[in-house]
DNA sequence: TTTTTCTATTGATTTTAATCAACGTTATTT
DNA sequence: AAATAACGTTGATTAAAATCAATAGAAAAA
């Protein structure tokens, strides 16, 4: 249940075994059904978590009812409404999960306290949110300055996982265009 | 000339006047024209910069030779294209001045030096990356999910410093459309 | 199994943004 | 002061994506 996180954990700071033993005291294993809300818009998000399993999704929902997917997250990767969680502010986004998924939550009054106190806990907060900044970022220059058939490519070629498990309607949400366009621009590739 | 950092990070974290005179070591200031480059698509960005007056943009430039803005950094800012600074690959972004600008450059190797020797740097470093990753959050939800209008309201009532600094067209690049396009709109806006 | 829900595709139409081009104004340079 | 470059706007046209509607297959639930 918490081989992944440690895995991940010593991928980008190392870990002894006592630092180990206390950090798993601050991990709450949670397991998922397919469709379960992890955070639900308006509530405040309690904890971030980290995916031992299973693939979630975040996104808010505009006024006509539309999703609007923020990021997925698959095994090895944290979601959360990091905004909520470190504010206390009610969240703007929904988690739910699109598969049986596994979850290690951390509290913010656990992450507080880790980053307080253990210096290798700050080092990895760090390194996970330049990671996922970094991710953004790029995500973002390609929506701004892409033609869909590059985004989209791009996508698949980033994140060919995620395309073998997710419906495309979530990708086509993802990506900030409708079902029925992704399935034109998809088309058109395959013609090619 | 270092004024507006130390005041940034004192508002994140405290900072005994034996760290500060040990980190101004660390700093090289740089003045730049309007227009003159920080970074060049294709060098290795050497170092992180904290805008300390000024106004700069970074951005990309595709094929038709359209710059595409990822970023505007005012003073108090940190801009830099961090996957070319951490990684040590060539920069895809440019980065320059828009006004007259002074800036304080911190190179790789001081850096990675005050991460490792200044636990109240790594702290800085946490919540800058934070900051700017919910920011680009922000965005991008706005990118995907908002209809144009109200993405450029939205970034006038977030950013009117750089409504105001900045000219239209690289608001309009900023946005992700044309200048023509981002004309049209303020048209609309400006008839309600 | 049968029903229901979810999913992907296609067609016709409307809406939205890009493109191409021209123009007047304001800033910079020389 | 004159010349040049940068900027913002407007118009006409083309291209792209959203919308509305219908359909068929696949998956999940009853």
């Amino acid at each position: 249940m918490y081989e992944l996180f440690f895995k991940s954990f010593r991928q980008k700071v190392p870990l002894t075994v006592q630092e180990e033993t206390q950090l798993k005291r601050y991990l709450t294993p949670k397991k998922l059904r397919k469709k379960q809300y992890l955070l639900q818009e308006g509530d405040v998000c309690k904890s971030i978590a980290f995916i031992e399993k299973g693939v979630l999704k975040a996104y808010s929902v505009d006024e006509k009812g539309n999703e609007h997917i923020i990021q997925f997250g698959l095994e090895g990767w944290i979601i959360s409404d990091l905004y909520s969680f470190l504010t206390g502010e009610s969240a703007t986004y929904n988690i739910d999960a699109i598969e049986d998924s596994e979850v290690l939550l951390i509290s913010k009054s656990a992450h507080e306290e880790l980053l307080r106190e253990m210096p290798a806990y700050e080092t990895f907060t760090r390194l996970n949110i330049t990671g996922a900044y970094l991710a953004m970022q790029k995500r973002l220059t390609s929506v701004i300055s892409a033609p869909l058939k590059e985004q989209y490519t791009d996508f698949i070629a980033l994140y060919p996982d995620i395309v073998q498990r997710v419906p495309q309607h979530m990708i086509a949400s993802y990506l900030g265009l409708k079902p029925e366009t992704l399935s034109r621009v998809r088309q058109k590739i395959a013609q090619k």
